[in-house]
RNA sequence: GGGGUCUUAGCUCAGCUGGGAGAGCAUCUGCCUUACAAGCAGAGGGUCAUAGGUUCGAGCCCUAUAGGCCCCACCA
């Protein structure tokens, strides 16, 4: 044991006690058959990653849930890694590349790919070494990385054999299109943004009929190059006579028919649908219904193609002003009317996307929903909160297949072949040596690579060595609990649970515990534009990384966003100062006589007290993490450390520790140390950091607390009795303080205090408690006594449940104030007694409600009529 | 259009299966009391959005309304 610096220096401790369980491996879990095994994948990084708060509460949930299973005795497996991220890392290493003057286009596949691993190299650990900072305790061991060897072949592996089952499939749709990103991406990766637009109303001539038009309304003009056909719904009267005739499309000259179609909204508009199949999700199945041709009108970069004719190489934007200006100039525009709607936007660089038709690989989801809502609703998966549940169902019952293919370099590429000379696909692990349909032997790999959510989809299983049998996978898998924000239940959710479900037969997870974003100061989300981003590697060198995981878990439930503020920081970091100084505290006075094993008969009331609440304590928080409320079991250890132990227990204890031979002094150290060690032990998992320092300064027969036993109840720290003697005398000190400070006496100046009751027991409460009680109460003397011999009237007195307790503050008591304190009092407690009359004088409350719940008004109305009669009894005196 | 969620003290938020409204910060009063002024002892402050309903009893359950936020959705 040595002492302790006066304030608690995070940055002296954290580093080396890092240090230490890094070295000690304790972070490293084991198949050990004797133990009960409990897993949680983190959700790997990308490699692009800085650490932001988001990262920091992710990452401190699992920490918490990770080392108190730890502590239970779990085979506790936190396996870590990091995600290749497809196009967030691509397009990093282009900008990088641009900035060394180098164009990928001037590339070869294989150089931009060696550019690509070189970036990951010296990036990809960066914000593992971050986390660390936090002090997560993954099997670092085991770090996995999406694109390593051991995933790409799960990933092939899940290729082939969906492609195999008929559920992927590569076909010619239309799909989502980013001109800035220039690849395909999937549905959930658009963002909807409500955009402030216009309707275009524009006349298209109908042939044979002069001077007949058909006004249709647009928000993207510049479409009309593509259109094959004019849609209206066969019921309207309007137009029934047009249907089946040919309309002349402007600036292009093409004939296009007019079809019916129930897609049509007659309400709305026009009534009349210009259909461009080519770039339109739903002229696309129009098209699909009237056999319209697909005419693609823009190139890759969303400039015109040699399809647009005239406006080839513009961009999209600038042949809409053109054509605009045209059809204007041609009579054809009818009016522009202002509309607000939704666009389609890439959610990684917000340019607006272009749906297009183009040969895509596909993952066929009807099948593989079936058993993931299945899961849900079994109750096999649960989301914490529930209402999470909800949007998880509302998706998969909806779900469209799932584009997978991307045009980027970095990623798994596709495991698909053609034959250089019939064209025939053959999926496989390798490059086939021989054509099965043709002979031929020469191959070219498909270009195209994964999305980079196929990969992570497998990531509970592909980092524990599937599609080999490992003991690892066995053991550990399924994994227990799954902790993500809700930002991603679409992205990565769903898609584990599928996969799980498809591949392994299994929930990959039981649980998943949702939370939200962390916000800054106003509410609004942190953002590199904003510049609002708070960097948690600043406030862990500030104030520690224990204050700042106490600081993300207080005070928040799951799934709720939050705001971060400073000052939420430092009431942290203020606790953790309070341990510490407890602590220090503690170890002064054991230093100065041993805290030797005690019995626990030898304990006094006040110590069973504190041991009483530390160990219903235990039993609470265990419940509280066990339902994931890591909030609330936070708030239960931070009110016991700081209220009990230190603002009551510490003080009710010091006359003994302060007295020379006082024979209760080794069962005062005792309680102390066990006390703070369950304390300790119970805050671990949010504060590793400074529990450990101090458990290891505290006691020398365990090296680490992170390896040490999770608290349990135990029925023989069980003294209800003296918890309840213990809250007398508090309601006492209270009282006194209280009363003190409304007559403006000093605490320096100590005053008789005489208990007066006629209850035995409660006067051997306060004669046993005379010394503690002495001390809080500032009383320089205790009398207990059965009447009020030697009592004057005018002594100043409070009242608590079954005893009067006098000062003779005689020269100080203002006896108007006194009166009126006490008229007070007479009040409130007839308020208290009308209210408990009145519920046990309604029949149906005695009859219904829980005998513990009649029987504790009863107790209370007892209590108050008592005290009123001892008030009113004053009061008289006072005259 | 569908779904979710929130509305509690001046501010930010907790409130577990319904049983006398809580925390942190801020405010006010005293204290440098030998662990801690990053502290100690006190105090003030709330028709739990509104209106109904269920119940002996509602911040909590149900319905409706208002406002905020979020997600999903093919109205050109």
């Amino acid at each position: 044991m040595r002492e302790l610096a006066k304030t608690y220096n995070p940055q002296e401790i954290e580093g080396k006690t890092y240090e230490k369980w890094m070295s000690k491996k304790y972070f490293a879990a084991k198949v050990d058959k004797s133990k009960k095994p409990f897993t949680i994948v983190m959700p790997p990084p990308n490699i692009t990653g800085q650490l932001h708060m988001g990262h920091a509460l992710d990452n401190t949930m699992q920490d918490i849930l990770i080392r108190y299973k730890r502590m239970q005795g779990y085979s506790a497996l936190w396996q870590p890694g990091t995600d290749h991220a497809a196009i967030a890392t691509e397009v990093k290493v282009i900008e990088n590349l641009k900035k060394r003057g180098i164009d990928k286009a001037d590339l070869s596949r294989d150089e931009f790919l060696k550019y690509a691993w070189e970036w990951k190299d010296e990036y990809g650990s960066r914000i593992v070494k971050q986390l660390k900072r936090l002090g997560s305790s993954a099997d670092w061991d085991r770090e996995r990385f999406t694109m390593d060897e051991g995933c790409s072949d799960a990933v092939k592996e899940v290729f082939i054999r969906l492609y195999e089952k008929g559920y992927i499939y590569k076909g010619s749709r239309i799909i989502n299109w980013c001109p800035v990103c220039q690849t395909s991406i999937s549905d959930a990766e658009v963002e909807h943004e409500e955009q402030a637009g216009h309707f275009w109303h524009i006349k298209y001539p109908v042939i044979g009929s002069e001077g007949e038009f058909v006004e249709i309304a647009t928000t993207r003009p510049e479409t009309l190059l593509g259109d094959t056909a004019v849609a209206v719904h066969p019921e309207d009267e309007r137009y029934q006579h047009l249907v089946g005739k040919k309309l002349l499309l402007p600036l292009v000259g093409r004939e296009i028919p007019v079809v019916a179609d129930e897609y049509v909204d007659k309400e709305f508009g026009t009534g009349c649908v210009k259909i461009t199949p080519a770039h339109d999700p739903n002229d696309f199945e129009v098209g699909k219904r009237h056999n319209l041709p697909e005419i693609n009108v823009m190139n890759d970069d969303a400039t015109i193609n040699a399809n647009g004719g005239k406006y080839e190489g513009m961009d999209r934007y600038e042949a809409r002003k053109l054509m605009v200006k045209e059809l204007d100039e041609m009579g054809l525009l009818v009016k522009i009317v202002p509309h607000s709607h939704n666009v389609g936007t890439h959610d990684r660089c917000h340019t607006t996307i272009e749906p297009m038709v183009k040969p895509q690989w596909f993952v066929r989801m009807d099948e593989m929903a079936k058993p993931a809502i299945e899961a849900l609703k079994s109750g096999r998966l649960k989301f914490v909160p529930e209402s999470f549940g909800k949007t998880y169902l509302h998706w998969l019952e909806g779900i469209r297949d799932w584009c997978i293919s991307r045009q980027l370099w970095w990623g798994h590429r596709i495991p698909a072949y053609y034959c250089a000379e019939c064209g025939e696909t053959v999926v496989a692990r390798e490059m086939p040596t021989v054509c099965p349909k043709c002979g031929c032997t020469h191959f070219a790999q498909d270009e195209d690579t994964l999305d980079t959510w196929f990969s992570s989809a497998l990531w509970p299983f592909s980092t524990l060595g599937w599609p080999k049998k490992t003991e690892e996978m066995d053991y550990f898998y399924p994994t227990d609990v799954l902790v993500t924000g809700y930002d991603i239940i679409f992205f990565w959710v769903i898609r584990m649970v599928f996969s799980g479900l498809e591949q392994t037969g299994k929930e990959p997870f039981h649980t998943v515990l949702i939370h939200g974003l962390v916000r800054d100061s106003q509410g609004r989300k942190m953002s590199k534009s904003l510049g609002n981003g708070i960097d948690p590697l600043e406030i862990i060198d500030q104030y520690g990384a224990d204050a700042l995981r106490m600081t993300l878990i207080t005070g928040n439930a799951p799934g709720n966003d939050m705001r971060f503020y400073y000052e939420r920081v430092e009431a942290s970091r203020n606790f953790a100062n309070k341990v510490w100084n407890a602590s220090r505290f503690i170890m002064m006075n054991i230093e100065k006589a041993a805290a030797d094993e005690v019995s626990l008969d030898q304990l006094t009331g006040a110590d069973k007290w504190i041991l009483s609440k530390a160990n219903t304590l235990a039993k609470d928080v265990t419940e509280n993490l066990d339902k994931y409320e890591l909030g609330i079991a936070l708030q239960k250890v931070y009110d016991f450390v700081w209220e009990e132990f230190c603002d009551w227990y510490i003080e009710m204890v010091k006359p003994r520790l302060w007295k020379e031979d006082d024979e209760t002094k080794a069962a005062a150290l005792w309680t102390l140390k066990t006390v703070l060690i369950q304390s300790l032990k119970l805050l671990h998992p949010y504060m590793p950091f400074i529990t450990e320092e101090i458990f290891c300064n505290l006691q020398d027969k365990e090296e680490s607390i992170m390896v040490s036993e999770w608290p349990v109840y135990k029925e023989e720290w069980n003294f209800a009795e003296d918890e309840k003697s213990v809250e007398t005398i508090k309601d006492a000190v209270r009282n006194i303080r209280n009363l003190r400070t409304s007559m403006n006496v000093a605490p320096s100046r100590k005053a008789k205090v005489v208990v007066v009751s006629a209850d035995q027991e409660i006067r051997d409460i306060f004669t046993q408690g005379s010394l503690f009680f002495a001390s809080l109460a500032s009383a320089s003397e205790v009398v207990v006594q059965e009447d009020k011999t030697g009592v004057a009237d005018n002594d100043a007195s409070v009242l608590i449940h079954g005893a009067a307790i006098y000062m003779p503050f005689a020269d100080l008591v203002d006896l108007d104030k006194e009166r009126e304190r006490l008229s007070g009092e007479v009040k409130k407690l007839t308020a208290e007694i009308a209210r408990a009359e009145g519920m046990l004088a309604n029949p149906r409350f005695v009859d219904k409600a829980p005998a513990a719940k009649v029987q504790a008004e009863r107790d209370k109305l007892a209590k108050y009529t008592e005290l009123l009669a001892q008030t009113r009894e004053h009061l008289e005196k006072l005259g």
